[in-house]
RNA sequence: GCCGAUGUAGCUCAAUUGGCAGAGCAACGGAUUUGUAAUCCGUAGGUUUGGGGUUCGAUUCCCCACAUCGGCUCCA
């Protein structure tokens, strides 16, 4: 007799054991349809996994992230089944379910090509038709080992000859396809249907660049054909969105190849959108009660000794420069000038909290290989922030750059997060007992925004615990831009004070923080959360007067000076050229307002507007456009 | 940095096996004076990323460098 408790409580008994697919079918057709594995008292098992004593049964569906993971990991199995069965020279390693998809790594003596991703994933649908079985087998090491030798999978041995000795094994055939996993995998290839191959990519064995390098193919696999298509979608929209794509379309920036990798050229219509959020972000931190610092791109390499950064950072530092018998070196951080400036004077505990921010450009060595349009650059702007402070005012601090954190992204468009707290790593500075002070001080800041936060147990910096924000783009994507981080190593190094009330020297806090991180970074994020089409209150132009023809020129030179007046970014396209292709072309450049201007609003000193969703508004008074378009513009509205 | 791919006009792309480098859009000139997503005609535009090699001859084949793309790696 067998007892099995179902998640909502209800409990089911058997005779004798039964397979995790009986119990499904048990309950319903349509489960046992849906039903890829089992979570039997918290370990994930095969369908076919026989239950024989009483214990907690959830059926896993295709439809549920586990269910999915599942069957991403199996369909990497069936194309390592399908790259086995056309080049069987080919060695397998490991092939696990990643977000959205799964990869295999092989190691193959030629590079694998387009035609060939075509041919694998042919054959991988062959097999899918063949509806193989595919069924767990366990053994003990040394014979998986010797099995594994004499196919000639040397990468297998390797991993499972770091397994205990004494372990059981699980290994799983499908057709003449054999594979070390712990599992649990689908029943039956014909679950596997709705899949894609991507791309083939280099990746070495372990992760480790000492290894030897495989090529790691990359696929995509949902529960079905509706779910990948929608996924296929959703790639071809987020290639739309492309930063580097818009950016040369509505000609905001370039990278060029005579200046050298990673190196960004804002160019007009960019920098009108940069100069939006810098005026932006000087406002908001402004009222936070910020002030502001300009600081030297470069100084003394003796100050990156100091900092230690020189030590433990030096690989993503330029080389320094040699100037009049000194090393000079460009900076990758700014933190160190803030501290110049803290210790040009003397302070007391009554200056504190000081808080100082520089939109400081640093550059930092990125290897050529990782350089990605605007998103890994090798020069780039932080909107950098120290704040001083002491002990008992971290709480405060954390709170009031929280409140700027959620403000800003949230102006921005971005209203949805997730937070990461990251707590004390082995190897670190400072006491137990400030570690322990300074994270429950983060944690309370949290807390009293309502955020949940997941904590990232010894995932802190060496020198000091830090939140992290992420947010969600329109596409789903997540973006890590904020951070802030306590630092109990720099003031230690620069030996900065200020004096107590007790008349002695005392060692302030340090945070250091950003909220949009690197502009560059932010810009390109913003350029695809909004398809290249601003908000009003970011777009390069925000609104373009059009002539309908030559004869309107001069009502539209003033509308257009009218709105440059009120302080809008405002142009007019006075071309001898018909409306609809002026229409078309404005259109195209994501501009929100146009304004088209002809003999009806020529007498009435009035204009026609066409909204961002290509409405026309038809003929208003240019007064209380203007009015409106100003408030839409001051209020930074999304 | 590593693996693989790519690099042709401002942009997007063509160019049999190595044989005079082309189109559309953009630019410029002219005509047209136009009412909500492309008016017509014409002109000009190139050291085919840079350097070297093979060849009678290289956009094409080989080598090196640079940049870009997909990954790996790194990410204080």
């Amino acid at each position: 007799m067998v007892k099995v408790t179902l998640p909502d409580g209800t409990g089911r008994e058997f005779d004798m054991p039964v397979t995790v697919g009986e119990v499904a079918r048990s309950i319903g057709a349509g489960l046992a349809k849906a039903a890829v594995a089992g979570r039997f008292d918290g370990r994930l098992v095969d369908l076919d996994y026989v239950i024989d004593c009483n214990g907690d049964l959830a059926i896993i569906t295709m439809q549920s992230d586990a269910g999915l993971e599942i069957i991403r990991h199996s369909t990497s199995h069936l194309m390592a089944q399908a790259v086995k069965e056309l080049y069987p020279a080919a060695q397998v390693t490991i092939g696990p379910a990643v977000e959205n998809g799964f990869y295999y790594d092989f190691d193959f003596e030629r590079p694998f090509t387009p035609d060939d991703l075509s041919a694998i994933e042919e054959r991988m649908h062959l097999i899918s038709e063949r509806d193989e079985p595919v069924v767990r087998r366990e053994m003990k090491r040394d014979a998986a080992v010797a099995l594994f030798a004499e196919m000639g999978e040397h990468y297998k041995c390797e991993i499972i000859n770091a397994i205990d000795a004494d372990q059981t094994i699980s290994l799983y055939v499908q057709g003449t396809f054999m594979d070390l996993c712990r599992g649990p995998h689908v029943p039956r290839t014909s679950y596997l249907k709705a899949f894609k191959l991507l791309s083939v990519a280099g990746a070495y064995w372990r992760g480790d660049a000492r290894n030897k390098q495989l090529q790691r193919i990359y696929g995509t696999a949902w529960a079905d054909v509706k779910a990948l298509k929608a996924y296929l979608h959703l790639l071809e929209e987020a290639e739309k969105r492309d930063h580097r794509r818009l950016g040369k379309e509505l000609d905001l920036f370039s990278l060029q190849e005579s200046a050298g990798g990673g190196l960004v050229f804002w160019h007009p219509l960019g920098a009108r959108v940069r100069l939006a959020i810098e005026a932006y972000w000087r406002e908001a931190h402004i009222q936070a009660g910020y002030e502001f610092l300009y600081t030297p791109h470069m100084a003394n390499l003796e100050l990156w000794r100091t900092s230690g950064h020189l030590d433990f950072y030096r690989d993503s530092m330029f080389n320094p420069m040699h100037v009049d018998e000194q090393d000079y070196q460009i900076r990758p951080m700014n933190c160190p000038f803030h501290i110049l400036v803290y210790q040009s004077r003397m302070h007391s505990h009554r200056d504190f909290p000081i808080r100082w921010a520089e939109l400081g450009t640093v550059y930092r060595y990125e290897l050529s290989g990782a350089l990605h349009g605007l998103f890994r650059v090798r020069g780039f702007t932080q909107d950098d922030a120290h704040v001083f402070c002491r002990e008992e005012q971290i709480e405060d601090e954390i709170t009031g750059i929280l409140d700027l954190t959620l403000a800003t992204l949230g102006t921005f468009g971005f209203k949805q997060y997730d937070v990461f707290l990251s707590t004390r790593p082995e190897k670190s500075v400072g006491s137990t007992a400030i570690w322990d002070k300074a994270t429950q001080a983060l944690m309370n800041a949290i807390k009293k925004h309502n955020l949940d936060f997941v904590e990232d147990k010894g995932g802190g910096a060496f020198y000091g615990p830090k939140i992290d924000v992420k947010i969600t783009d329109c596409l789903g994507r997540k973006w890590q831009c904020s951070t802030i981080q306590l630092d109990f190593n720099l003031p230690e190094r620069f030996d900065i004070t200020y004096i107590g009330e007790d008349g002695g020297k005392h060692r302030p806090i340090m945070i250091h923080r950003a909220l949009m991180g690197s502009l560059e970074r932010f810009f390109g994020i913003l350029l695809e959360h909004y398809a290249g089409r601003f908000p009003m209150w970011l777009a390069p132009v925000q609104a373009m007067v059009l002539t309908i023809t030559d004869a309107h020129r001069p009502w539209a030179a003033e509308v257009r000076d009218r709105l440059r007046a009120a302080g809008l970014r405002a142009e007019a396209d006075l071309r001898n050229e018909k409306i609809g292709y002026k229409i078309r072309e404005h259109t195209l450049k994501k501009i929100p307002w146009l304004l088209v201007v002809g003999d009806r609003e020529q007498e009435q000193r009035a204009v026609s507007p066409r909204d961002a969703s290509g409405k026309d508004l038809g003929l208003l008074p240019l007064d209380g456009l203007i009015e409106k378009l100003v408030l839409q513009a001051r209020e930074r509205r999304i």
